[in-house]
DNA sequence: AACCAGGAATGTA
DNA sequence: TACATTCATGGT
């Protein structure tokens, strides 16, 4: 795997799409309920159970803390898993409080690989999570390896999409400028991209990626000129 | 009406 | 290490 080739990626991506502008979110606490509630569920779910916290004015570590089980469990209902995401929220918040007196400043004032397995140890954040919370809420370096990511450089035939997790990280990492709003761009990017288009194998019409791609097209079936 | 979504933990071999 | 299961709602 050359690192050029990544970096070319970035730059037809950017070119098709356009800036992305991820995450969306109105604060990095928000960045982080957001990371947690979309765990295996689409993103338009998560919209709906962050509404649902925001009416109930729960979108605050205190309020999380102070909220029953019962009560965050309804209200993320739309995400899922909401039996196990109540605890992982929850238990995040604990751990915010315990650790680093509730001020996520002074959670994120660490060495990069620090933070990272500090989130790590947590239940209920795996890795994605946790890169997710290190580039999108704390501003550090790091890259957010998904499903998206592998399945895009798998399409190309770049990977056999049997590397771990950390590989794929690594991989993007060592070819990447160390430029955290680039990283943000891009993870977001191959996001935009396998949701808009190469999703399902056998279909990809007019592949903004050009010569890059190598799925199967559909033949031209009359294109009106 | 099966299948999948911006995963993670646990168990087994 | 690698693979299977479970958690669970809502859209296609």
């Amino acid at each position: 795997m050359c690192a050029d080739r990544i970096r070319n990626l970035y730059d037809v991506l950017h070119a098709a799409y356009g800036p992305q502008e991820w995450w969306p979110a109105d604060s990095p606490f928000e960045v982080i309920v957001g990371a947690i509630l979309t765990q295996r569920t689409a993103w338009r779910n998560v919209e709906r159970a962050i509404s649902a916290m925001r009416r109930s004015d729960l979108l605050s570590t205190d309020a999380i803390e102070r909220a029953s089980k019962s009560v965050l469990t309804e209200a993320i209902r739309a995400a899922g898993f909401y039996t196990a995401k109540t605890a992982t929220l929850k238990g995040f918040v604990r751990h915010l409080n315990e650790e680093h007196d509730g001020a996520l400043d002074r959670m994120f004032d660490v060495p990069t690989d620090v933070l990272r397995s500090e989130l790590l140890a947590l239940r209920g954040i795996g890795e994605e999570t946790a890169d997710a919370i290190v580039v999108y809420a704390a501003g550090k370096l790091s890259f957010v390896v998904d499903a998206y990511a592998r399945r895009v450089l798998r399409r190309l035939g770049w990977i056999s999409g049997a590397e771990s997790y950390e590989t794929l990280r690594r991989l993007f990492l060592v070819a990447l400028p160390q430029d955290v709003s680039l990283v943000r761009e891009y993870h977001a990017l191959l996001v935009c991209h396998g949701k808009a288009r190469c999703r399902s194998v056998p279909r990809c019409t007019d592949c903004p990626l050009g010569e890059l791609c190598q799925l199967p097209r559909r033949r031209e079936e009359e294109r009106t000129t």
